[in-house]
Parts: structure tokens; C-alpha cells; sequence
DNA sequence: TTGTAAGCGTTATCAC
DNA sequence: GTGATAACGCTTACAA
């Protein structure tokens, strides 16, 4: 059996609520006291228990971080501990733990984010993926449920979010291989169901407007978001009477689906097929091409995600929400045939 | 304010109690009451306060994970999402939440594990790296902490655990080299403080003994366990009067810094210099050329482990300690220049 | 400056 | 079958 407060008290010759004050560094409380409970407190090692004082306090100071339900794969993409060491750093600061909830794998996303909430584990979320519609966040409007998305919400006022500028991010990908003089460029996006995907193509769809290069439909396929689905998308894209010269992948996983089709059909990465992903993953730098891709800043959407979070819970659901977004770069390697030497970016394994 | 099992109770015409017994699922409720209770759940969304319960019934139905105090360099590597994921899907279908603790990584490893179990917050720990006579382990046998190791314990009592048989797996990946004709093979490890480290390394000695091939310890060098890390160690291996003509990485990311270290300074894989690292993680299947290592089953070691721990939890922590091991097996690609085009294992890209 | 007591939302032990 | 009541370990008015 732990030691408590009690313990405590009993072996200092003072009362809970005396060691309590300790513990909290109230102010009157005599030095002599406070000296002698602090001995104690070594003495026995204790450490309060966190569920009671959550109780009582009503806070948890605890973080809850809503997974996909695609729990697996969303385990499987790098984005996913980048993230997380974002997320982690900023909580690890600000002295607020993390929760992951696996326990309701069998609920939906809305039951999901009610139980985590109302069993007032945590005292607000991370939300890493939305919809279209999404029911997830008229929910957390309604409940006040301190929240932070990492996405685009549809209604902004919904809820506080943290994203990149994925229509820009997508519109400039796509001009660059524009202005490499790609006029069939091929786009491999995750669930059209996704903001995500449906942003980054919509500035895909931007810059060939604005190209006047016609937007073919055949050259835009949606898959799972697995290296897998980059495979099956390529696949299809070169199956095409007129085949794409240059391909964008919403996503790196993707991407290197994507080489590896056009790898085991013989074509040569970017002599016959320019490619662009984006996230900027570790593998992307020593990749065979290197793979010229989308900093997105993942690791700064986890911090700034948590941070923005932990000031909405600290001053009340009251404020409006937020918006905040990380900019983007285009990380050039060879893959998409525009590399230059002088970049001195990563040429070994070549 | 959220819904207590009071309101619940009072819109039911009910005590609290009763709500509690139809929550628990009891048998002596009357099939009335049950169904009428049940409907004032559903109509107020109602959710138990987990903070309460856990404080009354003294368990939390979660997993509390102890990272390594070097926490980004472990998120960095692609072990950490794998194990995570492993841990995660038992977990879940044993009805478990997943509890990170972040907040105290001012502390020690002693430290924060006491916090995390006295402050009651997790049912048990899984403890991801030990050291030699790490003093973690003297602590949770003192304190009968429900935990299981992901790794060996020098002392299989202390505590229960889960690990490859790493001196087996260095010593077959080693023997794969020699057999191969290398007589001069470097090492490339991590922390030579980590038991993982020691183990493979031990390995690595038996089977250049069993060789008769001499132990040479300038071959064998200690880095940190980064891309960074296994670039340097390469760097200094191949600074040797006598370079060697094959390397074992005790970990993928080193290899991949050793490898960008080789190609930086011309060398060719495998024709110059044989590789060979372990954990087989995704990147190892795609990189130029594909990375022969040794596949130690992560996903296994984390869901055993959460199996492992689950079911200590639920026995009591009297049960004596278990030792699991996890089997390994080399997957043999290019990097070590005895691929074998039969294997059909993936070629393109290359 | 310190102690007493109420209460956080549950579950569990009694009665009835 | 169901309802009071007492914990669980802590914090925090309110007293003293």
C-alpha cells in the first residue's frame, strides 16, 4: 500500500491539509514546519496521488491525442512520431502529459472524443484528422471541449487549428513541375474524403489553370494512404493512353508507393517520370533518387497543436478559436529533375 | 458541467447506486429499472467520471510507457512507432489506454517511474531501454510495480521481460559475414552502456572467435544511436591502416549514416564494403542498395509486452517474473553483397 | 500559522 | 431489488 498524504502528516506531526500546503508552496506556512514536512516528504518517497487530486482539482493536466481510427496506418506513417515528438516537446514544457486513447477502438470518432472528454481524463484534445463534415467538430463546439485541430476546419470558428496552407502548398508543388514543362502531371492523393487531399489538389487544380494546361480527371486518383496505395495509384496513372511525364503524391509514403511501381515497370526517376511528394520524411533525403518534396514542418504543427491547446485550457474555452498556419517549402532533390549541384543537397547513394 | 451519475439518477427516479449496478452490468437489477436507467444514459449522453472511478475501485485500466530519458532521439527512430504500435493494438483488445509521461523529464529515470506509479495514474509500466545495473529494475521489484522490459534484464528475477536473443542475433548476423569470406568486420553500436549493445556486441566476439578470426577492438566503436551516430562510426572505420571490408550495425539507423558515409567518400555497397544492419525497418526494403538486416520483430516484442503486462496486472504482480523471448531472422538484401535474385525481394530502384 | 470538515464522482457494504 | 452511507486521497473554504 503507497504512502499518502496522511502518512505523511502523521509521521510530520501535522495535519493533510498542512503537508497539502507544503506540497503547493502556500506561502503561510511556517519555514520550520515546512522544513520538517519536506524532510519527511523525501523520507518516504511519496508522491500524491494525481487521480485524487484530479478529482478534486478538476484537471488532469493531461493531453488527449485522438488517433485516426485507421489507427494502424496512421502508426506506420512517419508523420505520425514527428508529430508526436512535436506535441510531446511542447507538452513536456508546459508540464502536461500525454494520453492516448486505445481502449474505444470500437466506437466512432464522436463517441470516441465523448468518452475521452466527459471521463474527464484529459482536459482537452488533439485532433489529427477531419472530414469533410466531420461530426467531430460540431461536437467539440458544442461541449466546449478545448480542442486543437491539426487540419483545416471547414468553419473556422468550429474549432482552433493549426494547418499548413495546403492549396498553396499544392498549387506551388504543382508549378514547379509546370514550369519544368510538365503538361500531364499525374496526382495521387489519400481519401478524397479528406481536407487534406481535397486542398492539396485544389491548388494542383490552381496552378494548371493558371498554366492553362486543361485539368484531366483521369490524371487524378485517390488511394489508401499506405506506400501500397502509391503503388496501386501509379500503376494506374501509367496504365493511361497519353501517361503522365510528372507525378505529385499528397503524401511521401505515397511517393515511394509511386517509385516503386515505376521502378519495377522500368522507368527512370526523373529521366522518364518527374515525382513530388510531400512531409519531407527522413527517407525522403537518402531515397534513390533523393525525392524532392514538401516541407511541411510537421514536428512545429505537433508543438504549436499542443501549445495552442494548452493555452485554450488554461484560459477558458472562453476565447475564440484560433487559426495558425506553418509555412511550407519545397525541398528540391533530384527526383523531380530540377536538381542542382550547387544545392549541395544529400548526392551519395546515387 | 458535465452529467454526474446523480443527474443520471434523479431523471431516473432512481439512487445513484442503481445507476452504478446497471453501469456494472449487475445482476440483481430489475429488468425495469435496468431498461429505464439505460435510456437516461443514452438521452444524457452520460459518460462515468474514469477520475472517480479510478480513485475508488485504485486501478486506472492503463499502460504507462517509461521512455528513455533521450526521448527525441527515440522518437527519431523507426523502432519507436513499431513498438508503439505493437503495444498499442494489445492494449486495445484487452481494454487498455496508453499514458505518456512527459511532463517529468527534469527528473531521473527512478524518479519518474515512481511518479508514474505512485501517483497512480497507470496500472503498470513498460520500461523501453535498461542499462547495465540500471537502477530502474531494483525499483520495481522493491516496489512490486507491475512492468515488463522491453529488453534483457541482467537479472531475469528482477523484473519481468520480453527481448530478442540479441547475442544470438549478432553472433548469425556476424557468422552471415564471415561465411561471406569478410575477415576484417567492423561494428558500428550504439551506447555500449545499453544491454542491447553489449549483447549484439557479444555476439559479434563469439562469432569471429568460433571463426578463429582475432577480436580486433578498434573495429568495434560506440555512437550515438542516430543517423549521425553511424556516420561517424563509419567515418572512423574507415580511417583504420587496415579498413574493413564488411560492417554490422547494431541498429538500421546507424547503418543508414554508415552507408551515407561510405558513398561520401566513394565507396560502393556491396562491392567495397558489406552491410548489415538490424531491426529490418521500412526504409531498409527501399534504400539503394536494399539493406540486409536482421528482422527482430518489433511489433511483436511491443504487443508482447502488452500482453505480458496485462496479464500481471490482472494476477497480481505475485506470479513470478517471465522471460519471452522473441525469435529473429536475417533478411538478406543487397547491402552485403549476397543477394540472390531467386529471393525475389525488391529490386527496383537500384 | 494550522486544523477541521466538506466535497470531487464513483463504487461497495450494508441495511431494508 | 434498491437505497443510504462510507470510503478512495486529495484540496480548500472556514474556523481557530
Amino acid at each position: 500500500m503507497p504512502i499518502s498524504i496522511k502518512d505523511v502528516a502523521a509521521k510530520a506531526g501535522v495535519s493533510p491539509s498542512t503537508v497539502s500546503r507544503v506540497l503547493a508552496n502556500n506561502p503561510r506556512i511556517s519555514p520550520e514546519t515546512s522544513e520538517r514536512v519536506r524532510m519527511v516528504l523525501k523520507e518516504l518517497n511519496y508522491h500524491p496521488n494525481e487521480i485524487a487530486r484530479s478529482l478534486v482539482r478538476q484537471e488532469t493536466r493531461t493531453l488527449g491525442l485522438i488517433l485516426p481510427n485507421a489507427i494502424d496506418q496512421f502508426f506506420l506513417n512517419p508523420f505520425f512520431p514527428e508529430v508526436l515528438r512535436g506535441i510531446s516537446q511542447a507538452a513536456r514544457k508546459l508540464g502536461y502529459d500525454l494520453f492516448l486513447s486505445t481502449a474505444s477502438q470500437g466506437l466512432n470518432d464522436v463517441e470516441r472524443l465523448d468518452q475521452m472528454v466527459q471521463s474527464k481524463r484529459v482536459d482537452g484534445v488533439i485532433l489529427l484528422t477531419v472530414k469533410l463534415d466531420d461530426p467531430l467538430l460540431k461536437r467539440v463546439q458544442d461541449n466546449h471541449v478545448p480542442a486543437v485541430l491539426i487540419g483545416r476546419s471547414p468553419d473556422q470558428a468550429m474549432v482552433s487549428s493549426i494547418n499548413n496552407d495546403n492549396k498553396k502548398a499544392g498549387y506551388d508543388a504543382t508549378m514547379h513541375l509546370l514550369k519544368l514543362g510538365h503538361q500531364h502531371i499525374g496526382f495521387i492523393g489519400g481519401s478524397p474524403e479528406l481536407i487534406l487531399t481535397i486542398d492539396r489538389l485544389s491548388g494542383y487544380a490552381q496552378a494548371l489553370n493558371d498554366a492553362n494546361v486543361p485539368f484531366d480527371p483521369q490524371l487524378v486518383t485517390s488511394e489508401e494512404f499506405l506506400e501500397e496505395g502509391g503503388y496501386t495509384g501509379m500503376m494506374k496513372l501509367l496504365a493511361l493512353p497519353t501517361r503522365p511525364s510528372a507525378i505529385i503524391a499528397s503524401d511521401d509514403v505515397l511517393a515511394f508507393g509511386a517509385m516503386r511501381a515505376a521502378g519495377e515497370l522500368g522507368y527512370h526517376i526523373p529521366q522518364d517520370l518527374a515525382i513530388v511528394g510531400f512531409n519531407d520524411i527522413p527517407l525522403a533525403k537518402i531515397a534513390n533518387p533523393p525525392l524532392t518534396t514538401m516541407n511541411v514542418h510537421i514536428f512545429e504543427l505537433g508543438e504549436g497543436a499542443a501549445t495552442m491547446l494548452i493555452d485554450q485550457i488554461a484560459n477558458g474555452s472562453i476565447t475564440p478559436t484560433k487559426t495558425q498556419i506553418v509555412p511550407h517549402n519545397l525541398i528540391v532533390r533530384r527526383s523531380c529533375g530540377a536538381w542542382n549541384p550547387t544545392n549541395n543537397l544529400v548526392s551519395h547513394l546515387s
